[in-house]
DNA sequence: GCGACATATGTGTCGTGTCATATGTTAGCT
DNA sequence: AGCTAACATATGACACGACACATATGTCGC
């Protein structure tokens, strides 16, 4: 297998399982790796639109988050309502329970962090970032996580 | 954003972003990346069980690729045999039309591996493939990756 | 041969992810 | 004001991805 298929599945495979390992753990909490991201990003900024939020998302296509706020609303996490000054904008917030399992979240992913610095350690991550970085910074989800750099 | 975190992004990132682009490759011929995927191991094993085949997909759940087979099937790209000697197992081939759609995938997976390799270039990807492989040999899509880099 | 167990495959359900398209709202031009 | 283009959001359709559970077939011990 030439090395660049190899890097093709890799990076398939670990996205997977790493959606699968953080899907088993959020699911104390009743919610999905992406609602979770939806919380995170809505705790971090506070009140953003259907599209500010759809651009920072990673997980999801950021062209149609509807549904996926959708759910969140339904479950009682997210607040939405009708921005006054231009009614086509939504203002999402989130509701005391959101806030409540958005720092779960958070501890959630910290455990996650703590064990990709075991599998990262002695190795040279910055490499690893170039390379990936020069696979998507010209794409949306590139320029999602871009975005979300240069905010934190 | 700590660098974990960062890596997990830019792989999620990176892994979208190129389903993305594969899925509009392989629109032409009218399929999809998990499809292209089955095609291409069937091309290469000749025949294989589901259960053999679940065990090399990378892409899509290794534990239940009936549907995705069903579809398969479905388009007159693959053949579906109950086998004689133990009915539990089904024996899937290719079809000629399957046959030659693979053909064309792996066309366009080598066009996708020149940019990866143009990306890669003067990086240290063994580091990165040591670091990914860290995070998923123990798991089932690491498994199916590790069983096909032993087979090629 | 019979019954418990294991294995292979199928099905139901839900949540993404993607694209195309529809609807409602505002801004800008004349 | 009226028309049109741009923008934000919603919806329909289809394929994955994951999990739980159901069905069918084979194996092994008794």
């Amino acid at each position: 297998m030439r090395k660049a298929e190899h890097l093709r599945f890799a990076i398939l495979a670990a996205q997977r399982e790493g959606n699968r390992l953080l899907t088993q753990a959020l699911k104390p909490l009743g919610i999905t790796p992406s609602q979770a991201e939806v919380l995170r990003l809505l705790q971090q900024h506070g009140t953003l639109s259907l599209n500010g939020l759809g651009q920072l998302l990673v997980c999801e296509s950021g062209t149609n988050p509807s549904r996926l706020v959708e759910r969140a609303v339904a479950a009682g996490l997210v607040e939405r309502r009708t921005d006054a000054e231009d009614r086509r904008y939504l203002q999402l917030s989130l509701t005391p329970e959101g806030e409540r399992l958005a720092t779960a979240v958070a501890g959630i992913e910290e455990a996650i962090y703590t064990s990709i610095d075991t599998a990262s350690d002695g190795l040279e991550t910055d490499a690893l970032l170039d390379f990936l970085h020069k696979l998507i910074d010209t794409l949306p989800a590139g320029e999602a996580l871009n975005k979300r750099l240069s905010l934190d």
